[in-house]
DNA sequence: TTTCCACAGGAATAAAGGGCGA
DNA sequence: TCGCCCTTTATTCCTGTGGAAA
């Protein structure tokens, strides 16, 4: 035993191959370009920050804050913008006798259902040793700890729902909303920060929780190139050391965050992986080559990630688009694709699903990203069907999918 | 302007599985 | 242990869609 790890019995080439040696000194703190890190600025977002700060003030007032809604694509620091605002408002709150704020955080990115986010922020709320667990509980049990857990709070309570969009329903919208005018809570002030990746996420709200949630709406628009620049510039001073990376290493990663709809989090994540690259290859600067191997390590994780929470028929109908890309027959309609679905189910021993279930497989596959769809109409001779192809190279799905399957 | 085609996807429902409380 | 309540994944049934042809 070194260090906590147990030595396995599988067969190593030597001890020598794991032994730990100083970095390369690159990262003066590696940190900076996750997304837990906050910077003290926050570039090109002057105007959304005003609005939102506008919308928050009444909490320092000790007065009932508007519920907010924040909407944008993603990686536009909509979170970012969210954090360093509260984090701002919970360090003056402290200068204000009388006055308190308490701050929870949701992601409601695999919790889907009022239910589970209900559940998630009773959690919050209470100390470790005393969790609810996340199913076998009425409804109405869970909102029952939910209002009990909220008037225990003092002054104001903040919640913020991010990636509301994922939730199925909107009853726990509702229920927050009108907590207040429901009886629920009588004791403190009550504020809902609901932030959105999808544009259209709003306008499927029903509309009573569209009025009540949506009672101030911030839009965050997407970085341009030259924004995406000075935003990866003000996480380098604080990322890596002086002269460590080679000049074209922010245009390229600014590039691929401008490719990808504005987006600050995929250049500071291809930013991050380049850097780690150049690290494990003991290279003293980082260069183009680790910021391409890096744009192909992200796709490979982006996929993976994205599958990894996906039915097993979903990954044999992504295993079928790759046999048919291999064959050059993609893209493929629906009803090609399903012969070959049912050909590989066949032989791998699998019952195939109907194909009302093939049908939202191939919509999850679309809406992750990882394949992509085109509605065709030829009219009264064809009719209207859709064609599936993938998005990303086939050995990169596989090796996303070996690694998922291993 | 109406009809037709080939789906796409919403709604209702079932089955299986897991946690909780009595 | 059993019934209840929830989840996820699946099924069947049915309506909606929209461009081309009649």
């Amino acid at each position: 035993m070194v260090g906590g790890f147990i030595v396995s019995s599988f067969p190593r080439a030597s001890m020598a191959d794991f032994t730990f040696e100083q970095d390369t000194q690159i990262f003066r703190d590696r940190d900076a370009l996750t997304e837990d890190y906050t910077p003290n600025t926050l570039v090109g977002r002057d105007d959304e920050l005003e609005e939102f700060h506008a919308a928050l003030q009444p909490v320092i007032n000790d007065e009932n804050p508007s519920n907010i809604f924040l909407y944008g694509k993603s990686g536009v620091g909509k979170t970012a913008a969210t954090r360093y605002l509260l984090g701002q408002l919970q360090e003056d709150v402290q200068e204000v006798p009388g006055v308190s704020v308490t701050v929870v955080e949701v992601n409601c990115d695999g919790l889907n259902t009022s239910y589970q986010t209900a559940i998630e922020i009773v959690n919050q709320l209470r100390p470790h040793e005393n969790q609810i667990a996340s199913t076998g509980y009425p409804q109405s049990k869970v909102y029952q700890f939910l209002w009990e857990e909220l008037d225990a709070c003092d002054g104001t309570v903040l919640i913020v729902l991010d990636e509301v969009d994922h939730l199925n329903d909107d009853s726990i919208l509702y229920q927050l909303t009108r907590a207040r005018d429901n009886g629920n809570i009588s004791d403190i002030n009550l504020g809902i920060i609901g932030i959105s990746n999808d544009l259209t996420f709003r306008e499927n709200l029903s509309s009573k929780v569209r009025s009540s949630l949506c009672e101030r709406v911030v839009s965050f628009s997407a970085y341009d190139a030259r924004q995406l620049r000075q935003v990866l510039k003000q996480r380098e001073e604080v990322a890596f050391y002086d002269d460590t990376l080679s000049e074209d290493v922010i245009p390229l990663c600014a590039a691929h965050g401008a490719r990808e709809s504005g987006d600050a989090r995929r250049a500071l994540d291809l930013l991050l992986m380049a850097g780690d690259l150049a690290r494990k290859n003991h290279d003293e600067m980082v260069r183009e080559e680790h910021v391409r191997q890096g744009k192909e390590e992200i796709e490979k994780e982006i996929i993976a990630e994205g599958i990894s929470d996906l039915s097993e028929h979903a990954r044999v109908l992504l295993r079928t688009l790759m046999n048919m890309t291999n064959e050059d027959a993609t893209p493929a309609r629906t009803q090609d694709i399903i012969p070959i679905y049912r050909k590989i189910c066949e032989e791998t021993g699998k019952d195939p699903v109907s194909v009302r279930s093939i049908r939202d497989n191939l919509a999850a596959l679309s809406q992750l990203g990882i394949t992509s769809r085109n509605e065709i109409n030829q009219g009264r001779s064809g009719g209207k069907f859709t064609k599936h192809e993938l998005v990303y190279e086939v050995h990169t799905v596989q090796s996303a999918l070996a690694s998922i399957e291993d």
